[in-house]
DNA sequence: CTCTCCATACCAACCGGTCTGTTTTTAACT
DNA sequence: AGTTAAAAACAGACCGGTTGGTATGGAGAG
């Protein structure tokens, strides 16, 4: 793997367990064992333009993830079940979510910056279409299953918001069993 | 009022509008017109127990309003959609959920200070104990009722990240909409 | 005279970022 | 194929500014 690729790989860990502010550029140094000219080679910008690049690349990665997953199944629900199982095995495993969520980098930085904010929305926007797409297949108007989808996703972020804080996988769980209900004609 | 819980105050809206790592020491004391004398004589032990007496006021706040509307009201259902209107009505004045939330310190600390962390998940659960009051009153069993309850909590706090990072207050409102079908029987 | 409360000067550590110089790869020309 | 120039990739010293935190000293109240 060529460096760039291995500097977003490593920042993008890192920005999701500790968040913007909390990643020094030297801590990712450290963890990639490069030094500052190749950083600031590839990413000439600094920082700010490395997180948003690691956003970006977050986004292909949940995007894809999921797309494949509400491929194999038939119902939005059954999908939606294996794919909070999934985040529920990732939990388990690593002690956090890594790859799934980036809250951590939305609710501090929404606030300071526009195009982290904007890469942000843009990236929240790409999931709910997977999910509007097959609620429309499902059978679901246009309009409910935007609503539908915006509250899966909100949901799940806050669930992983749980999980972390309360050291559990078991909101997401419990959310994985209540979301159905969700899935009902309104 | 007194130095004290001027700075508690201060530091609080700051800490929910940019995280712990957000503000520095230097932008409270600012924000007070104190100096460091002041602060470090009231909080020896620096930031951190700053951080934690301003989350443990936070939790006074929020719980003590929460508790006030579910008075007011006879179903959670109600209730509920009379917080949402509440939190929207404060993001479209303030252009941010002050007092509400604290999401962004959650994700930033909880895989840094166990102490925070800790503190996060009894508030969580403060606020969770008031929606299973409630729906047991309503009629749900004591299980059911506490899956509710977390659905209701990590609905809001994902629609209130959404909200951040659209800056619109439209997740809010779809939320309250959609929350009803989550009150139904499972 | 003491104790609470606070102001100020000071500190080492670290922050993100720049700069210059060196190595390594690529491309072109003979 | 061999030589060479240019460009990409990287190393590491250096910088001003800021960080959270401490130590000292003074003002005012009891």
């Amino acid at each position: 793997m060529d460096t760039k690729s291995q500097i977003i790989y490593i920042a993008t860990n890192l920005f999701q367990q500790k968040g913007y502010k909390g990643v020094g550029v030297s801590e990712i140094l450290n963890a990639c064992t490069i030094t500052k000219g190749a950083l600031y080679h590839h990413f000439p910008n600094g920082k700010e333009e490395l997180l948003i690049t690691c956003l970006e690349s977050i986004d292909q990665a949940i995007t894809t993830d999921i797309e494949v997953i509400f491929k194999q199944y038939q119902t939005t629900q059954e999908a939606l079940c294996a794919m909070i199982e999934k985040l529920v095995a990732n939990f388990e495993r690593e002690g956090t979510i890594s790859g799934y969520t980036f809250s951590s980098i939305v609710s501090e930085m929404a606030s300071l910056s526009e195009p982290v904010r904007n890469t942000c929305s843009n990236l929240y926007a790409k999931i709910q279409e997977i999910y509007i797409k097959k609620l429309v297949e499902d059978g679901f108007s246009k309009d409910t299953a935007a609503s539908i989808a915006l509250m899966i996703t909100a949901s799940i972020e806050g669930a992983i918001m749980l999980c972390l804080t309360d050291n559990t996988s078991e909101p997401l769980k419990v959310i994985s069993h209540v979301l159905p209900n969700v899935l009902k004609e309104s």
